[in-house]
DNA sequence: AATTTTCCGGACACGTAATGTCTGAAAAGT
DNA sequence: ACTTTTCAGACATTACGTGTCCGGAAAATT
């Protein structure tokens, strides 16, 4: 899994405590763990395109949270990230025994295939139920004062 | 994930099917699938290094399962092949702030990190509750008679 | 209208890991 | 002891993730 994944949440949840209609530009979100700005730039895009992220252009532009964090889950993120096919991609080994029916789907058929397809929907599931607004709330209850932090460091301007 | 998860999986399943101390060698296991017969022995090598498997050198040999096939969950063969560590590696961004407290353990308080692990744990209890031997049971339910056709395909002197 | 700021998209370079191949070492049977 | 069979690790090759850079478009300020 790639580590645009790691940037993106951190970066969906700080975004959920700026206040609407401000954008913050990557830059300045890059800044706060000294990561590569236009490489950090690049994975938003990917969010912007998947209809997490609203972009702005221009100055006073940026990125801010395209809907409320409450219906952002990790999973949504995650897939804008590394995108929809599954990590196990069963390739239908079976199909090419000598003697095998070119008609059947393998794809449902195969037990292997299915076992590890059911292991990824638990995976899915348990990301699916977990939203930004949910992260970001254990993040105020177990480190109080973060969220003022975060934003004094987003938009010095107004804090 | 790579692709020698399922090539290892199926050959395990089929050799759940193969009699006790009669090893099959790898070349026969890629004819099978029309697999790459190198490449098969290198990830059936990790297998060996990770207890699952046990080989023998020389005429008549080749591999079999080193244990009963009840005794091998899924996940044993997955981590064996993919490695031990998670998919999604933390790299404690947080870290980086340049505010932060470097005495942190993130790996641990980070809430990204624990909603991740926490996910790749129901992915990981699926997996191993899943054993060679269930799928094996499975494949003779589903499709009879091709267990007595991996036979014939595998050790055709005997069968 | 010009300029500045910022996002956007693609082209390019780099490093790492997966994929695939090859030759040698070890073991068993003759 | 020799030959055959097979595993085992080293070697090449390819694909992908990572990171950089540049030109273009959009919007606000001057």
């Amino acid at each position: 899994m790639g580590q645009g994944v790691e940037w993106s949440l951190h970066c969906c949840v700080n975004m959920s405590w700026t206040p609407a209609g401000e954008a913050v530009n990557s830059s300045r979100l890059a800044e706060l763990y000294q990561l590569p700005a236009a490489y950090l730039n690049k994975q938003l895009q990917a969010l912007v395109r998947a209809g997490i992220l609203s972009s702005v252009s221009g100055p006073r532009g940026g990125f801010q949270l395209a809907r409320p964090a409450e219906k952002i889950t990790v999973l949504d993120v995650v897939l804008a990230i590394e995108g929809p096919e599954p990590a196990f991609r069963c390739e239908s080994i079976l199909a090419n025994t000598p003697g095998a029916d070119p008609g059947e789907d393998y794809l449902r058929s195969c037990l292997v295939s299915q076992t590890m397809r059911q292991a990824e929907l638990a995976w899915r599931q348990t990301l699916s139920r977990q939203t930004i607004a949910g992260i970001a709330a254990s993040v105020e209850r177990k480190f109080p004062g973060s969220r003022k932090d975060i934003l004094r460091k987003l938009m010095p301007a107004r804090y």
